[in-house]
DNA sequence: TAGATATATTGACATTTGTCTATATATCTT
DNA sequence: AAGATATATAGACAAATGTCAATATATCTA
């Protein structure tokens, strides 16, 4: 995984609410949820939200896809795993 | 493990200064480095490296033993662990 | 005991970041 | 087409954060 990425990454998951967001999509029924649950879950303004959204899914943590008006968002298990090896291959664990 | 510690775990792997000194300190031949050396791996001042090491050691990821005027830091890897696997589980991983 | 070396702390500063309100854009429904 | 609903964007602001120079503290050595 390349620097810009594993930092990226690094950087989305170590905001406590935006790691609650990416919680609360990883945690719902069908497997994805759009902007407007997500914020139901939430104490923060929607713009604020979006904002998050957007920093997820520019470190590939989530993956969007719309729905008519809807835009909805399912967990990237693929960079989730690059990202836990990565830190391993990086600080030479097992 | 618990939300503070979870999140400082976070914090503290999400600066890219500070995780590249959490690798010199993986890194190291002896498995353990004192703050000088780190210091000789990285183009900022000493007291921002020794800002660095306050804040891996008190997310409990090195651990620091003095020997006499030097102040030696090892990874602790269980941490690592803990937090890797926290992270799976939050996110219901595997 | 002095001076040298190693690390920590203080206080300041600039940048980044999370947040908001207000507004824009896009889609749906009647 | 018009209003309603969903999401995005712009701009502003305060708080957090990484950085530094200067200084303090602690330990070593001659």
């Amino acid at each position: 995984m390349e620097d810009r990425k594993f930092q990226k990454v690094a950087k989305a998951l170590a905001d406590p609410r935006r790691f609650g967001i990416l919680q609360t999509i990883a945690a719902s029924e069908a497997g994805k949820i759009c902007s407007g649950q997500v914020c139901e879950t939430v104490t923060v303004a929607q713009a604020t939200v979006s904002h998050h959204l957007k920093e997820l899914t520019e470190a590939d943590l989530i993956t969007p896809h719309c729905e008519g008006q809807f835009k909805f968002f399912t967990v990237n298990l693929e960079t989730i795993d690059e990202y836990l090896g990565e830190l391993k291959k990086r600080l030479n664990l097992k």
